[in-house]
DNA sequence: AACTCCTTTGCTACCGGTAGCAAACTCCGA
DNA sequence: TCGGAGTTTGCTACCGGTAGCAAAGGAGTT
């Protein structure tokens, strides 16, 4: 297999210096058209284009961000990556897709990162802690680090999130004016972030419409089987006239699974005898046979937020920003 | 913000050359023990650890691997890229995931990966045509490249891929045992791999069966709206008495459409009136409200016969796997 | 023609590693 | 005590670019 062609080749084909070559492929750089013309054509017929890897080497700029994601379960993640590559790679940034599930060490992977110089890197999950985020091998030049649609529980590591305070409150209201008075929440794997996240703020403003207690049932991860098993388990062991008259979900999945489960096995009509909102709005909620009301989480202005910082176009910090109620059958 | 540590200035501070560094970093270098540490002391107090984009610019070898991923829409993509990360990191390849939609220039795109070198490139996605792989900048030195979970239309790039002639005539058994004798079968955008794929072998196999033809719906994307709404507009403009009993959709997304949309808008029951089947085996497809009776593609065997070929470890050629029926309820 | 001033081109030094040769150092046996 | 083999260390050259200075070239003025 014959290599690529250098800027040196091309400049002896050309009968110009290398550093000519380079200006001819630099934008903005001082040389004549007659050269640049020259030194384009010779390119063309040694099918060159500059190497990134030396020139990230020369420039200490990569143009590649990684994204780590610890959660797959989810398909809310895939056009949230979606966009996010489009977005990135409209700026001209790559993006490396990090996985750090259980199987791998956080740590390990962050000094991974470091060592090829990234240019940012977004932690889009779940479960990122801080004392694996602070490990001091991560020390000064690591890249500057974003968490995408979470709270962020490392100091100095700003949140590009949905107001989820906001977003409780809308729902609330929602389903208040409805007439439900007997919440529930499901939640999915009970991490920190979890907790303190959307269950809190949905308890908060029941409390605040005077509805005290909000009943809880726990799914163990983010999946429709798991909604599935805890909704199973919370109305086989709870006479219909006690159950909570309207469930949300901690998101989607869980819903759909929760929703399907409700209804076929146990024949609740949705939402005359159970009403189920969720959170997300992925697309299969949207589908008639479900109906979801969820809300929908800012995805483009987050993602847009965080590019922003990222090639310097916003000043760095925490941001909060509204999303929307997309409100259909299920409630 | 302070730059990160270079081995030469660890070499400073551990009273040694540069080079006797580097060695202290590299598996099997000729070094004693007693320099090793004193190296690797200096290190951790001045958080070194070697640069791998210098590595890769001198070995030439990235350890990063493009996967070119085309359309975000199937969930399906999310667990097979869960794997291939997973798979890849464990090899200590990294991956770099390119959006390569409607919006983006696919040459383009591939210039890029090219100048950056990457040990290989996986297709995986729907619509790689010849005429952009087979762009002659795309020259000598171009990264290997392989096509996943489809036939390759391009001539010496390999396909690593479920066995579609198997699980086709797996599916119509099954399907012809329990007795159906009018199939439909869904296609999803009207690409070539899609024409020469699924549907061709479906065909093929109940005509073997004695029975001719195959009624063809159309939904010309791969999402759940689209499936529901090429049944809708097959259900409505066909009297039950001459539809289809059963459906096949070319994967598993457009399936559930269906199935509730024919469910939920034409009452139909499922499987009695009409059976629905897909393919892909998503996890929402096991929820009791689908059973989605679906074909499973041996993602992991897939995966790991396209890393191995990657890291050489295994002859780079088309590879077609077995996959296996997961009978449910819905045919 | 001589002198500016500005543009274009070539050059050295560098980014942070790797490869492989040569010198220096061990260690051992004669 | 010395020779020689094997090990360890240092070195030069290189990967393919970038940065920024210095020399060369060209146009315009007097």
């Amino acid at each position: 297999m014959r290599k690529r062609a250098t800027a040196k080749e091309v400049a002896e084909a050309a009968g110009v210096s290398k550093w000519t070559v380079i200006r001819a492929f630099t934008p903005g750089a001082s040389i004549t058209d007659a050269s640049r013309q020259k030194v384009l054509q010779a390119a063309e017929a040694l099918n060159y284009s500059p190497n990134l890897l030396a020139r990230s080497l020369a420039t200490n700029i990569t143009h590649q961000v990684a994204v780590f994601v610890d959660d797959f379960a989810n398909p809310h993640k895939l056009p949230v990556l979606e966009m996010l590559t489009e977005r990135l790679q409209a700026e001209g940034l790559l993006t490396v897709l990090i996985n750090i599930n259980r199987h791998f060490d956080h740590v390990h992977a962050l000094i991974n990162a470091d060592q090829r110089q990234f240019d940012a890197v977004i932690l889009f999950g779940t479960a990122f802690r801080e004392e694996t985020l602070g490990d001091r091998r991560l020390g000064p030049g690591f890249p500057p680090m974003f968490v995408l649609a979470r709270d962020s529980q490392i100091p100095g590591v700003p949140a590009i999130a949905c107001d989820a305070e906001l977003a409780l409150s809308q729902m609330v209201d929602y389903l208040f004016d409805k007439g439900y008075r007997r919440p529930g929440f499901m939640t999915g794997a009970r991490t920190l972030s979890t907790a303190l996240g959307r269950r809190h703020h949905y308890a908060n403003f029941w409390r605040r419409k005077g509805v005290g207690s909000v009943v809880e049932l726990n799914a163990d991860r983010y999946s429709a089987d798991a909604g599935a098993e805890a909704v199973r388990a919370y109305l086989s062991a709870t006479p219909s006239s006690s159950r909570v008259d309207v469930l949300m979900c901690e998101n989607d999945i869980l819903a759909l699974g929760a929703m399907a489960t409700a209804r076929r096995e146990f024949g609740c009509r949705v939402p005359e005898d159970l009403a189920v909102v969720g959170f997300d709005n992925i697309e299969l909620g949207a589908a008639p046979a479900y109906g979801l009301t969820t809300y929908e989480q800012p995805t483009y202005d987050m993602i847009n937020t965080i590019v922003e910082m990222i090639i310097g176009a916003r000043a760095v910090e925490t941001v909060t920003l509204p999303g929307h109620l997309v409100p259909r059958l299920s409630a």
